[in-house]
DNA sequence: CCGACTTTGTAGAACGTTCTCCACGATGGG
DNA sequence: CCCATCGTGGAGAACGTTCTACAAAGTCGG
C-alpha cells in the first residue's frame, strides 16, 4: 500500500510482550523503581537488549522528564562558552543526560523564545550563561524548571548562580599594569543591559573592581562600552587611542574584544606591548594562540559548567531546594601582550 | 500565596473553554489547517493571546511535528560551526522551528548517541555536520528523519547533502603558492574515520585536489595526516619543519591547525611567512585578526547553513521528496602569512 | 423542494510514557 | 488458623496534542 515511509519505533508494548509483562512493570524497570524482582528485572532488560528499545523521550516529556538539560547562550562565536560547555558535558557524561544548546543571538526578545522553547519542550533543567533576558522573566522560568545562571552575580531564591569574582578578576589585571608602571589604564567593558534588571552583570562587578583598584592605586579610572566583539573592541579602540592622552594600558572584559583593539592598534601604528600594553579576560584559546599571545584572565570555564550541571542535577532530582551560589577565583595570565610603558 | 510548585501549563483545552469552541478547532486554527472560518479563526486567536497560551512541544511530539531542528557538531570550538549556525538561524528566523544543536565531540559513539537523542525527542529534521557517525547509521537515521549532511561529498538517495568544492578549495591555495614560487607544499588534512564507510570526507576530498594540482605543477605531494585541532597542528607541524628539507608552505585543512604549525614555526625559530608560508581553511574569524593574518580559504559557511535549513524545511514539509545536493564553490583570501619563499 | 455537495465544527481515538491504586499470594504474629 | 502485613505485579487513567471520522447546516442546480 504505502511505501512505507517510516519505520515504526520500539515501544514500551513490544518491550513488555516480549517479556511477557505488563507496561507498568517495563516502565518500572526503566526508571528503577520500587517493586521489582530481580528475576524480572532481568528479563526486561534482555527483552529491551534483544528489541534495541530506546525510551522516547517526547513521550516521556507528557507525564515527566524528559532527560534533556538546556544551555542558553548568545553566540557560539565566543569560545569561552565552549570551555563552560566541555564542563556541562564532562560532568553529565555517563549520565542519561542530554544537552542541548540554544544559541539564541544577543536580542533580548530571542533569547526569550529561545527559553521559552526549552520549557514548552519540556526541559528538566536550564543553564543560562550571561541571559540577557530581563530578571522578571529569568525569575518566572526558574519558578516552571530548575535554572542555574552562569555570570550574573545578582542572586535569588528560586534559582541557582555559578559566577566569577570578576572584581578580584579586574583587581588582577589592575595591579599587574600598575606594577609594571602604568598610570593610564583604560576598562572597556559590555554596556549595561538596559532596563533588564539585573544589578550585578559580569560586566558591572568588573567595571565595580576595576575603579577600586584604580583608586587604591590613586589612578584616575576610565571606563567605555564596548561590545564583546571583534568589531566593538575595534571601535572603542579606535577612539581611546586617537585622544589626546590615549592610555598606555587597556584591558577589555572579553578576549574577542582585546583583539578588536589589537587590529585599531595596529591601525594606528602602535606596537603591542611597545606602545600599548592589552590584557583580555576569560583566557579563551585564542589568547594562547602563538601569533596571539594575549595576556588575559583565566575563569576556569570548565569548572564553572560541571559546577553549573552538577548543581542543576541536584535540583533536578530533587536532592536539594535551597538556592546555592558558587563564585570561582580568577586567576591572572600573563603572556607578551602587556610589558612596561615607554619613560615618559 | 500557595506552596504549589509548578504552575500549571495553559492548554489547547483552556484556549477552547475561553473561545467556546471544541479543542479540536483550536488545533485546526493552531496548525491553520483546512476549514476554519475567519470568524472562529479569530475567536481562537483572540483567546489564545488573553491566555498567553505556547503550545507544548513535547506533547506535539507524540503524534506530528516538535518544530524542532537539530544541528549535531563535534566541538564548539571550531568557529566555522558559528558560521554555519548563522546561516541556519538566519533562514529559519520568522519560522517556527527552533534550532538545538547537540555538541558531541570527536567520538563516533558518543555523536551516535547525541544523534539518536535527537530522533527520540522527536525533531523534525536533523543537519549533521560532518559526522563521525557511520555512513550506515546516518543513512538509518535519515530513514526516519528528514536529514540534511554538511560537508561528506559521498551522496545518497535518502538525505540531502550541502558541501563545499574542496577540490577547488586546495587547487586555489596550491597555484597560489606554486604563483609566489614555492615547490616544497605540504597538506597537513585530518585522518580519515576509520571504518566508518564514508569515502568523500571533506578531507579526503581536499587531498585529492592537493595531489592533482601538484601534479599539474609538477610537483611532488606531501601530505601529513594532523586532527583539526591548535595542537593537532602543532605535533605535524614540529614533524614537518624539522625534517632535512622542510616544506616552504603549509596548508592545513582548518584553520585552527594552521595555527598550531605557527606555534611549531615559532618554536623552531621560523618567521612567518619569511620562512615559511601558511595557509589555513574556512576563513574563520581567527584568520582575520589584526595578530594573526592568516590566508585562507573561505566557504561561505553562512550561506551554506542558509541552504542547508532550506533544503531541510523542504523536506520536513513535504515539498520534496527527491535528495539534493549542492556544492558552494571557495574563495582563496589572501593575508600576510604567505609571501615568496627565500631564494636557494 | 429534493437530493447532492460543500463547508464548518465536534467527538473521540490515538500517540508512548508515568504513576497511582489495587489485587493477589506469601509470610508471620497472636 | 485468622488476620494484618509485605512484596510483587498489573489495570488503567492521565498527560496535551493531532487528526480521522462524521454530523449538522448551508448552498445549489434542476
Amino acid at each position: 500500500m504505502e511505501p512505507t515511509k517510516r519505520p515504526k519505533r520500539v515501544t514500551i508494548t513490544d518491550v513488555a510482550a516480549r517479556a511477557g509483562v505488563s507496561t507498568a512493570a517495563v516502565s518500572k524497570v526503566l526508571r528503577n523503581a520500587y517493586g521489582v524482582s530481580p528475576a524480572m528485572q532481568e528479563r526486561v532488560r534482555a527483552a529491551m537488549a534483544e528489541l534495541d528499545y530506546r525510551p522516547h523521550a517526547a513521550a516521556r516529556g507528557m507525564r515527566g522528564r524528559t532527560y534533556t538539560i538546556g544551555v542558553l547562550l548568545d553566540s557560539l562565536r565566543n569560545t569561552f562558552f565552549a570551555d563552560i560547555l566541555d564542563g556541562v558535558q564532562q560532568q553529565l557524561r555517563g549520565s542519561d543526560y542530554t544537552v542541548l544548546i540554544g544559541a539564541a543571538g544577543f536580542g533580548a526578545s530571542e533569547q526569550a523564545r529561545t527559553v521559552q522553547s526549552m520549557v514548552d519542550r519540556q526541559m528538566d533543567g536550564l543553564i543560562l550563561i550571561a541571559p540577557g533576558t530581563s530578571r522578571a522573566e529569568v525569575l518566572a522560568t526558574a519558578e516552571t524548571v530548575p535554572t542555574v545562571v552562569i555570570g550574573h552575580h545578582d542572586t535569588a531564591a528560586v534559582h541557582d548562580s555559578v559566577v566569577d569574582a570578576d572584581d578580584q578578576g579586574a583587581a588582577l589585571v589592575v595591579d599587574h599594569l600598575a606594577a609594571l608602571g602604568h598610570r593610564r589604564i583604560a576598562l572597556l567593558a559590555a554596556p549595561g543591559l538596559k532596563g533588564s534588571q539585573w544589578k550585578l552583570t559580569p560586566e558591572a562587578v568588573l567595571a565595580k573592581g576595576y575603579t577600586a583598584a584604580m583608586k587604591r592605586h590613586g589612578l584616575a579610572p576610565q571606563a567605555l562600552a564596548a561590545a564583546y566583539s571583534e568589531e566593538g573592541g575595534y571601535e572603542a579602540g579606535k577612539r581611546l587611542l586617537s585622544a589626546a592622552d590615549r592610555p598606555t594600558a587597556i584591558m577589555a572584559g572579553a578576549d574577542v574584544a582585546a583583539l578588536g583593539v589589537y587590529r585599531a592598534a595596529a591601525e594606528l601604528g602602535l606596537g603591542i606591548p611597545g606602545d600599548l600594553s592589552l590584557v583580555g579576560y576569560n583566557n579563551t584559546a585564542v589568547a594562547a594562540l602563538a601569533p596571539v599571545q594575549l595576556t588575559s584572565v583565566d575563569q576556569a570555564g570548565a569548572t564553572m559548567g560541571a559546577t553549573a550541571a552538577r548543581m542543576l542535577i541536584e535540583r533536578v532530582e530533587g536532592r536539594r531546594s535551597q538556592a546555592m551560589q558558587t563564585a570561582m577565583t580568577p586567576r591572572l595570565v600573563v603572556r607578551s601582550s602587556t610589558a612596561a610603558p615607554h619613560a615618559d
